[in-house]
Parts: C-alpha cells; sequence; structure tokens
DNA sequence: ACTACTGTACTAGCTCACTAATGCAGCCAG
DNA sequence: CTGGCTGCATTAGTGAGCTAGTACAGTAGT
C-alpha cells in the first residue's frame, strides 16, 4: 500500500480507493479477508480509526462486511460493486465538473473539446 | 449578485465565479469599474474582506486591476482572460477527475461513456 | 482641510475535516 | 481461562480554510 503523505486527498481516502480498485481488479476476491485494521494501520503508519474510517465507505456500500473479532471479508458481490463504486465517483466529478461549466456560461460543445484534450492528456494518444 | 449560503463551496469563490462569469459575457467591459467592495459586500451581507478575496483571484489572473483610491477596473483583455479562467478551471477538473479513473482502473472508454451520459444529463438531449 | 468614498493590511476567531489516543467487546488457539 | 488477535465506539487534539473586525492609505469633490 502506496500513500502519499504530502496530497491534499485525505489518507483514508486513498486507502479507501486502493482497497476498492483492488477488489475490482479481483486481487482479494468475495469470501477472503482483507488486511486487519492495526496490520494495515502498522503498514501505512497511521492510526487504525484511519484505516476503519476508510472501510466505512465499502462497508456502507456493501462490497465488504465485517464480523467483529475475526476480521474483514469481500462480500459476495464485492468485485461488482466495487467498480460500480468507481464509476459513480467518477460520475459525481464530472457531473459537477459540467455544472460549474453550464453556470459560467460555457456550451456544451467547449466542454467536448476540452474533455477530448484531457483524456488524451491522461492516456496519451493510443487506447 | 446571488449567493448560496448553505453551500459547501465557499462565499468568496461563488462571488469571484460571478464576477468572472459576469466579465466575460461582456457584462463588464475592459476599463469599465467594478462594484466596489464595500458596496458588493453590502449587496451580498458579507465583510469587504470576502469580497477583496474574490476579486483576488481575478487580479492575479490579470482579468482586473485595482486602483488605490479610485476602485477597481476590467484590464484591457479582461474578456478574454476571463474566459480562459473558466476554461483554465474547467481543464483542472477534467483531468483529475480522469487521472483518478484511471488509477482506479478504468479505460478510457469507459470514462467517455460515463462524460456522455454526464453532459446529456446537465445540458439535456439538446445543445 | 474636510468628508466621503475607494483599496489594502493585519489580526483574530470560528468552524470543520482529519487524525490520533484510548478503552471496550467479540473470537479463537494454546 | 488466558493471551493475542479481531472490529467498534468515544473523546480529543490539530491544522487549514474561511470570514469578520479594525485600522491604515490613497483619491476626489466641496
Amino acid at each position: 500500500m502506496k500513500i502519499d503523505a504530502g496530497s491534499h486527498v485525505p489518507i483514508y481516502r486513498q486507502i479507501a480507493d486502493q482497497i476498492r480498485t483492488a477488489i475490482a481488479a479481483g486481487v482479494y476476491r468475495p469470501g477472503e479477508a482483507l488486511p486487519s485494521l492495526r496490520v494495515l494501520a502498522l503498514d501505512v503508519k497511521v492510526n487504525p480509526n484511519t484505516v476503519q474510517r476508510a472501510y466505512d465507505d465499502l462497508l456502507r456500500q456493501g462490497t465488504v462486511y465485517s464480523r467483529r473479532g475475526k476480521g474483514l471479508f469481500v462480500a459476495e458481490q464485492g468485485t461488482v460493486t466495487a467498480q460500480q463504486g468507481t464509476e459513480k465517483s467518477l460520475a459525481r466529478a464530472l457531473d459537477e465538473a459540467i455544472r460549474n461549466a453550464r453556470a459560467a456560461g460555457m456550451h456544451a460543445n467547449q466542454i467536448r473539446g476540452l474533455f477530448n484534450t484531457s483524456i488524451r492528456r491522461v492516456y496519451g494518444k493510443g487506447d
């Protein structure tokens, strides 16, 4: 697990995102145990509560479930809900960006143009 | 000037955005005076410093210039830089959203699909 | 000069998100 | 039944961002 301490995005969110991505990618399979709060906290050099908070998102979304005294486990449909989670997060970000742009008087085609520029900048020419 | 006090976006940013939009739209022309700090502060029912902070963005970007004792005025190329400002802001938001999505393992085409959905949701079918 | 406006600078308080500290409660192997 | 692991809850501290209060400095009409 790799955490950027100097980032503006909070630690708990960085953890949550990486775990969610790992589940979506099948690194952790349904039924499989996730690293415990304290173990992961030790790894990331952070308080267990911070890790707990990271898992909270995944718990609410039903991607993982918890058993007191045993640990945290990937839910039956965890792989799917994890993927949906990332999509939902992206949709939110896009919606807000577009709404702001509209409020600032931009037209849809201008936004489309900037979007294409951005996605090429991030992904390169290919893909 | 319309301010949403219950919004999560800070007042100074709401003010700055609306002024920038107005300049970009030509409501305030180059050379023209903008509402003074105290007048605008009284209008929005907020401290003059908050308005000052809103103007700071536009000052740094060169969209407006200030003359102590006289007021604030739209710069010669204010209309252009105001438009560039909104575009830059959108580009930033899109870049971040796309970078996050990529980090979460999404492919470019998935992102394109969600973008199209979003822009239709915001602008409706037309435009 | 006086008055009434303008922008500017410094300080202070306030709120909220984030993180940590600490203790409680359940499971299980020895 | 004890030690060592698990998740959970409560409380506190810390820091950054936002807003307000107040005083200073320049312009201009009277």
